[in-house]
This record gives C-alpha cells, structure tokens and sequence, in this order.
DNA sequence: CTATGGCACGGATT
DNA sequence: AATCCGTGCCATAG
C-alpha cells in the first residue's frame, strides 16, 4: 500500500472512508479518547512531540514556523489563517466533566453532587439519617431530580415515609436549591419557599402557579391562566418572567449552565470549545486566527522502529505484526485526512461568515451545509458530521455550537430582535413582517410569529402588559 | 374584525 | 429515511 500520500485527497478504500467519517464527527474530548485507546491497544502507533515556538508555544509548522508568529506585522488579508493547535496550553485543564463522557471524570461528577449536599445538611442528622440522605442522594439524574419515590426509597430502605420525606426536604433546601426534588414542578415550588423568606419581591401568584397552573405556564398559555385565577393577564406575565428569571426547574444545571434563560428546553451546555477563533493581536481588522484544538501535542505517526522490527521478526509472528502496521498507518492516515477536512472546512466557512464573527449574529449569511460541501467536492454528510457536536469558542469568548455558522434564519432572528427592542408601541406580527420586508428580509406573518417564540418574546398585546408592569 | 397559536403539508436539509 | 423549517389555513380569544 501506499502510504505516503500527504494528507491524501483521495482516500478510497471503504475502511478509510469508514473510519475517517468518524473520526471527524468526535470532539476533542472524544478523538482523545480514541487515540488514547488506539496508542494503546498498537505498539506500532507513536506520537512525536514537535517543537514549540518559542514565543507562543504554539506548535511548528511543518516548514519549522510558527503559524501565528510567521506572519507579517501588517498582514491585513481577509482570509482567515487556519491550524492545528494542541489544546494543553491553551485551555486550562477541565475543572468539570462533560455528562455525555462514560469514565472515570463522568463518575467523579456523579458523586460531586451527592457529596457537595450531604456536606451541607450532615450536621443536622444523626448517623442512620445520614445514610438515608447518601442513598437519596445517589438517585438523582443529571438535572438534579430525583429518579424514584419516597415509598420505593422507604421500602428498600426500612425507614418510615414520613422520615424519607423529611431527609428529602432538608435535601431540597440545601444548595442547589431545589436538588432532590421529583419534579420540576415541586423543585419551583421549594425555590418558591425559600426564595419568599429573603426576599419580598415574589409574586404572591407564582406559588399558585407554579402547582396548580404547570401545564399552561410551560406552554406560556397566560390568558388561559388569567381566566382559570381570576387576574389580569398582566399578574400572570409578570409572575411567570419572575418565575423564569430566578427559578430553575432543574436544579443540577444552574452548577455548570451560566446565568441564561432556565425556562429554554435546548439548554445544551457547551463547555469545551473544539475550535477557537481569535484577531490576530487582538485587532480586529486584522485576520482571523482559528485554531483547531487537538487533543495531543504532537503528530501521530508509525513508529519506524516497528517497521525494523518486523523486519527482524520471525515467519509466524510477522503476519500479526504486519496486521497492526496495517492498522496504526490506516488511523494516521484517517486522522490526517480528518484534520484537513476540518482545516478546508474551517478555512471556508470563517472566511464566508468573516462578518458574522466580527459583528454578531445579525450578520450571519445563511449558508448551508450542502453548499460547503459542493465547493469543497466531499459528500454533504461529511461536512455535517463534521458540523455536529463541535464547539467554537469566538473572539469575544462567546462560546457556540459549530452549527450555528449554518442556521438559516438567525440573522432574521436576530433583527426581528432589534426591531422589537427599539420599538415604541407593540407591534403585531404582521406590522413586523412588513418591517421586516423594508430591510429585506421577506417572511411570512407566520413565520415572525414563530421566530418569537423561538427568541421567547411576547405576542403584542403582551408586551404591552409587560411594559406597564416593569 | 384583528392578532395569534395549532396543525399539518411539502420541500429542503441532514 | 428521518427530521427540520417555513408557510398556509383555520379556530379561537379579545
């Protein structure tokens, strides 16, 4: 076989293909794992540690420069400079664990929780109530909530209900307020309690609410709510807002999600970017540096020594070495062909949404996935795998999925956002899909409506509501 | 009568 | 093949 096709355009044989499709759809968490697994599972697999610039520890190029360094001073091209970049220096090793990983991190974040709590309320229980806290405790899911019930939990465990039910209580008011709960729902409810003790500036509605009005709240149906009470809609608007402000019907995620709207169903969390985006010396009218984080610091390559060895090997243990020569120069070869199509891709799509990296999301084009792939001459499932489950981190520290580079309405969203905030009267759908129009942006009234809810806002005659309650 | 949300359809995307 | 998205139509609330 050939195997010194630099980073071959052409792969084609069907384990290549195979193997390369899933190695570009891994993150950066993930790809490490693999080559881990894989560095350790062949002998004739190595990593050659290359050198650092010495400047910004950035790893050589291939040529011995440094990607970022090299560049002229006033360079001011448009088109982006793309690389590969270990992740070690440049990201603080994870102090928290991504939920979709299965090892070791994964369980050490399993037991943070239960103990951060058993921590907090251990001194007001005595030894057997401690061991009921602890096995309540190793029931919740990742939200916090509770996966069973206080009976199953007083069967297995011999104590009375009415005792489960006070552990489970003291465990709820503990912090992360809420945690322990068995739904969402009843973590409001706590949150609700608690949070009425500190302060006085809770709806006295919300409670009512939040347990007899659920279903309709998390639907935002307030005019339904506002007949079944008996109160101005403007009441329930502002209790929910309330409610979706500083209650979080999850109480594990408010550890690791920042400060957004708990209220939002797709509050995937992504915490470790995949790529970063960055100016070239912070100047933005400079090029934009994106940098591919790999996993390790070095390029993976066949180990020469085992080539001699086989060599040197006797008849009958030559074929299974040869197998694993076999293997290790396929994965180099995947791995290399993953990285340039992670680099062409890049290389296109940064320099295509230049504007929308500068200048935000209203300056998003609506790119697709099949056009990319068109130019770039590969299937259009590669370049969705690709797109999947990456995370950028942009220059103003922002962190987004990869896939938000692809979002067909976004920019619209994002004006219509503008057109509301700046408004002075309410204006109805069809008002703002007109305005809409004026700016070029043709959508239906439909289609505004839908658009809103997405970003969460208010119908009209709502946001009226809203304005004279704030 | 106007504004808006639900449902469902068709075409594009993945 | 499955899913997502923009839209039209219709029912309902105000």
């Amino acid at each position: 076989m050939l195997q010194r096709q630099i980073t071959g355009i052409r792969p084609l044989t069907t384990a290549h293909l195979a193997q390369t499709m899933t190695l570009l759809s891994l993150t950066t968490e993930e790809l490490q794992q693999e080559i881990d697994s894989e560095l350790a599972s062949n002998p004739a697999l190595e990593i050659i540690e290359e050198r650092r610039c010495p400047n910004c520890h950035r790893l050589l190029s291939d040529h011995g420069k440094c990607p970022v360094c090299s560049l002229p001073a006033n360079l001011d091209s448009t088109e982006p400079v793309v690389f590969l970049s270990p992740r070690d220096e440049f990201l603080p090793r994870k102090d928290y664990v991504d939920s979709t990983m299965d090892d070791e991190p994964f369980a050490s974040e399993v037991e943070e929780l239960p103990t951060f709590v058993l921590r907090q309320i251990a001194p007001d229980l005595d030894q057997n109530q401690r061991a009921l806290a602890a096995y309540l405790l190793t029931h919740l899911d990742e939200d916090g909530l509770l996966t069973t019930t206080v009976y199953e939990v007083s069967r297995y465990t011999h104590f009375p209900v009415s005792e489960v039910e006070k552990v489970k209580r003291l465990i709820q008011h503990a912090d992360p307020i809420g945690v322990g709960s068995s739904s969402p729902q009843e973590a409001l409810l706590i949150q609700l309690e608690v949070l009425s003790d500190i302060t006085d500036s809770v709806p006295e509605i919300a409670e009512r609410l939040v347990r007899e009005g659920m279903d309709q709240l998390s639907h935002h149906q307030y005019s339904d709510l506002a007949h079944k009470f008996k109160v101005p809609v403007k009441q329930i608007t502002q209790a929910a807002q309330f409610i979706s402000e500083n209650l979080n019907p999850f109480p594990a995620r408010s550890h690791w999600g920042d400060v957004r709207q708990p209220a939002h169903e797709e509050t995937q969390v992504y915490h470790q970017p995949d790529i970063l985006i960055n100016y070239l010396n912070d100047d933005s009218s400079k090029p934009l540096i994106v940098e591919i984080i790999m996993p390790i610091s070095g390029t993976l390559q066949v180990n020469p020594m085992f080539k001699q060895a086989i060599k040197e090997a006797s008849e009958d243990s030559r074929t299974e070495l040869k197998g694993d020569l076999e293997k290790a120069s396929l994965f180099v070869k995947c791995l290399q062909q993953r990285n340039h199509t992670m680099e062409r891709l890049l290389t296109r799509v940064v320099s295509l949404q230049r504007d929308f990296i500068i200048n935000g999301e209203k300056y998003l084009r609506p790119v697709t996935r099949v056009q990319i792939s068109r130019e770039m001459e590969v299937h259009e499932s590669t370049i969705s795998r690709a797109v999947a489950n990456k995370a950028v981190q942009m220059p103003n520290k922002r962190i987004i999925p990869l896939a938000e580079f692809f979002d067909r309405s976004l920019n619209v969203r994002s004006v219509l956002k503008e057109i509301i905030e700046g408004e002075t009267k309410p204006l109805s759908d069809s008002d703002l899909a007109d305005l809409l129009a004026e700016k070029g942006f043709v959508v239906a009234r439909r289609t505004v409506a839908k658009y809103r809810s997405i970003e969460g806002i208010l119908p009209a005659h709502l946001r009226r509501a809203m304005a004279r309650g704030a």
